[in-house]
RNA sequence: CGGGGCGUGGCGCAGCUUGGUAGCGCGUCUGAUUUGGGAUCAGAAGGCCGCAGGUUCAAAUCCUGUCGCCCCGACCA
């Protein structure tokens, strides 16, 4: 393709809507436009990438067992209604009318149509296992649509659901979905790490999240280098501080000081002058109609859905100081576990905490030497709090380490969930009737997009793996003027060409600062760069855009050289 | 939905406080000179200042409404 004719608009300014860097990139690149907030136009070389990482998705879903279809965007309400979903999924469904007043939803995903299609005609255990995917457009009405089309309200999505007659047939499914999600984050050249997650709202009860790493990534991962353990930071498992409990002291007789103006827990270390592993926080949620309080460490970070799925609650919000003002009557900075009007939930850490300090839910008070069993005794010792840097591996007691990542696949075990509300059954080899036990599998084909621009960029621009880049090589005559230089880039284009690469020319008049620059921002892999001091000895630039060093490469081998270095793709 | 900010040529912005013929840089077009990391000179095109009302002799500027966008939060792949 000639540089002249490609469609790739490339800025030379940031449009100051993108925050982040592979929206900044993906816009400055020509990749992509906005048409609304968080809908996107892919400009050609936006289509090319997504085509690459849709077919390495398509091949090893094949490879998997998986038989693609396509279906409809547009669903009708009376589906998600069999499901209960047209209600649980609230605001966050793009919902429309025809003109006959019936409702529809843009499919956010596809597990109603899939579950519908496969009762009507799968009847026999015979059948099963069955994989079906598809990949197209999603839409999900995000509340907030932001970092380019990292969170879209539209974006591509591969899921594929498997349909089995046992939990074995399941566990075969999900393993090969898993095997299956390797080989495509390896094949894309991504660095990535598998991580246990939380199943959340689809259900379920094994899940796992596939992490391209990248520094700007809005999920936290845990993991342990001594074995193999990740985990996302919502499902990480905390382990007791045992050592802790060795280190006891004598315990105290429980005080109770005034502690005017102490609202914080950094006023408590301040003003006590105590370390901050010595005051135990305890936050107050409003937990489907009552409220609760989750007492932790002072700088420990409750972790929500932990305790969401303590509680086996469907809503869980924090309670502000006005609702606890009036429901508890103190205010946030003197609550406490003691004589709480509310259930308290331990976290598993304050059980081996000696003598220490909380809010005496007396305002202006706080009381010291307190102790967990003899001073107060919660309705649960749970774990609550985030895993942090330097906590101990619950596998193998190593030290964990954290790395953040972007989600880019997420693999659920469903199943009975769908087939039982929505009657979708087999006959088994006794003739009984069995709801299908589903899976489901899903990779965001935009969001991998950008997140390979996230983990793979420099200061001058995209840095594309070679597997999805949307050109492999590009040429760069220095001076489209001189025959010698545009003959040469020609002859290499076509021969470039004949082995089935994909190469673009530059044949722009334009000077050659502008071209490195367009040629750095769209992030091609390799260039090469025709300009007269090299032609004289009879070679030309080779320049890997991932390294710094520009290599020269006799004419007569350049052609070789490139295919060998693509070939290891 | 709550809080904050912004809508002025394709992009980035100034002008608004104190109303009076809309400006800068980049990009685009023409010509010349250039040609190894976003050239120089000369010329040109392109904007009913988001939209709708209102105030005024006069509105980008003041007022009201509305739409859109961005950031923080709740939500989430």
């Amino acid at each position: 393709m000639k540089s002249s004719e490609i469609f790739n608009p490339t800025l030379r300014e940031v449009p100051s809507e993108a925050e982040i860097v592979s929206h900044q990139l993906l816009l400055r690149g020509g990749f992509i436009r906005k048409t609304s907030g968080g809908v996107y136009s892919y400009l050609p070389l936006a289509f090319r990438v997504l085509k690459k990482i849709m077919n390495i998705v398509r091949e090893e879903m094949d490879r998997a067992g998986g038989q693609e279809v396509l279906m409809p965007i547009i669903q009708p309400a009376e589906l998600w209604q069999e499901s209960g979903r047209w209600v649980v999924y609230g605001d966050e469904m793009f919902r429309l009318k025809d003109r006959h007043n019936r409702s529809f939803a843009l499919g956010p995903t596809h597990e109603e149509i899939i579950t519908t299609i496969v009762k009507q005609d799968v009847h026999s255990y015979r059948d099963l296992p069955l994989l079906l995917y598809q990949i197209q457009n999603k839409y999900r009405d995000e509340i907030r649509p932001r970092f380019g089309l990292m969170r879209g309200r539209e974006f591509i999505m591969k899921d594929l659901y498997s349909f089995d007659m046992d939990e074995a047939g399941l566990d075969l499914s999900y393993k090969k979905m898993h095997e299956a999600y390797k080989r495509i984050f390896e094949r894309m050249n991504l660095k990535y790490r598998v991580v246990e997650a939380d199943s959340g709202a689809i259900g379920g009860n094994e899940s796992h999240e596939f992490m391209v790493l990248a520094s700007s990534g809005e999920a936290q991962i845990v993991y342990c280098d001594n074995c193999h353990y990740a985990a996302n930071v919502e499902k990480a498992q905390c382990q007791a501080q045992e050592a802790v409990k060795a280190k006891s002291i004598v315990v105290k007789a429980l005080e109770k000081i005034h502690t005017p103006g102490v609202r914080t827990v950094d006023d408590v270390m301040q003003k006590l002058a105590v370390p901050i592993e010595s005051i135990a926080k305890t936050l107050i949620y409003w937990a489907d109609g009552e409220y609760v309080g989750a007492v932790i460490r002072g700088d420990r970070e409750l972790n929500e859905i932990k305790f969401k799925n303590i509680l086996r609650c469907n809503e869980l919000v924090i309670a502000d100081e006005k609702q606890i003002r009036e429901v508890l009557g103190i205010s946030v900075g003197s609550l406490g576990p003691i004589g709480a009007k509310f259930k308290v939930y331990a976290d598993q850490e304050i059980e081996f905490m000696d003598n220490f300090i909380c809010g005496a839910n007396e305002d202006g008070y706080h009381l010291i030497n307190v102790n967990m069993s003899r001073d107060f005794v919660p309705e649960t010792i749970a774990d609550l709090r985030n895993a942090v840097k330097g906590d101990s591996c619950p596998v193998c007691s190593a030290e964990l380490d954290t790395i953040r990542g972007i989600e880019v696949g997420h693999i659920f075990k469903l199943g009975t969930k769908y087939s039982e509300v929505m009657k979708a059954s087999f006959l088994d080899n006794n003739g009984q009737e069995k709801p299908f036990i589903m899976g489901c599998y899903g990779i965001g084909v935009s969001r991998t997009m950008a997140a390979a621009v996230e983990q793979n960029h420099d200061e001058n621009g995209i840095i594309w793996p070679i597997p999805i880049a949307p050109y492999q090589v590009i040429i760069v005559p220095v001076n489209t003027k001189k025959t010698e230089q545009m003959e040469l880039a020609w002859s290499l284009y076509h021969q470039l060409l004949g082995l089935g690469l994909e190469v673009i020319i530059d044949d722009r008049d334009e000077r050659a600062g502008v071209k490195f620059k367009d040629a750095d921002l769209t992030g091609i892999p390799l260039r090469i760069t025709i300009g007269p001091k090299a032609l004289q000895e009879d070679k030309v630039e080779l320049k890997k855009r991932w390294e710094k060093e520009t290599v020269l490469v006799a004419i007569e081998n350049i052609v070789e050289e490139i295919n060998r270095i693509l070939k290891q793709y």
